[in-house]
DNA sequence: CATAAAACCTACAAATTATATAGAGTAAAT
DNA sequence: ATTTACTCTATATAATTTGTAGGTTTTATG
């Protein structure tokens, strides 16, 4: 399951898609369309920013906005940037891999074989899947 | 990621379809070839029992064996008894469904369409995938 | 029948992670 | 100068995961 970090994040970027061309959204107008608590959604919107999918502009008449096409946002990248790895193994991981430590020899065990291809799965479709697909379904 | 209860199953199952012709394994044996905690382990093979998929003889000895055939296990079924929802939102899981708090409306949320589309793709895998797999991997 | 072996069961403890909050700092508009 | 709103770091709280304790039941065997 995704976490409500990444859910929100989901939410918010979605509502940033809707409203493109109204300039920049306040957080609080989207922590109050869904019902997200203010400053946990700040925290949230600033590492979107941090990683490039938002810009923003500080003070009066100031919020976030889109810098990237919908098209442009993987569900993956999303994902990746506030949950962590995809793979169900971190011996199978492509960003955050880390060995098993209960595994002696990863090379020989057919649980990491199969977890890479249930990753390679996934991924086709998480990367394949954008943020325009959500907007398109609204 | 899977949870390492469900991990630890994984490796288990393996263990025990490795083996199936010499009878009833010590959970001892278990934990000590994959360096997992034997009361932890305890619980996992007790519920994968429960659930149908192991049998066990108890006193001097005992312990567990498979009683399903490795291709009779998907992968979905043990993430699902172990880990809980596939899915990557409770308002898109079949088995586990909660409608989201912050969603006004399920109906017109691209993100669950979209997540819908997800989930569907992912269970084809994981139902494909089965116990077999793993074991002609090793 | 006594003993030891090993699964069964319930409850709890410890550790980790996720979620949320606090409060001061910085930039921009008016 | 004042207000507005994002930025940043740190911390608090809650939930979940992981692991442990200790006793109970069943079975094989001498």
């Amino acid at each position: 399951m995704l976490s409500k970090k990444t859910k929100y994040a989901f939410h918010a970027l979605t509502y940033l898609g809707k409203n493109k061309d109204k300039g920049a959204i306040l957080i609080s107008e989207i922590s109050e369309k869904h019902n997200i608590s203010h400053k946990f959604l700040e925290n949230i919107l600033l590492e979107l920013k941090k990683a490039g999918f938002l810009g923003s502009k500080k003070g009066k008449g100031g919020g976030y906005y889109l810098i990237k096409e919908p098209k442009e946002i993987p569900l993956s990248r999303i994902i990746r940037l506030l949950d962590g790895p995809i793979a169900l193994l971190p011996c199978v991981s492509l960003n955050y891999y880390e060995p098993c430590e209960e595994c002696e020899n990863q090379a020989q065990c057919g649980l990491n074989k199969v977890m890479i291809e249930v990753r390679d799965e996934t991924l086709k479709i998480l990367e394949m899947k954008t943020l325009q697909d959500i907007l398109s379904n609204e």
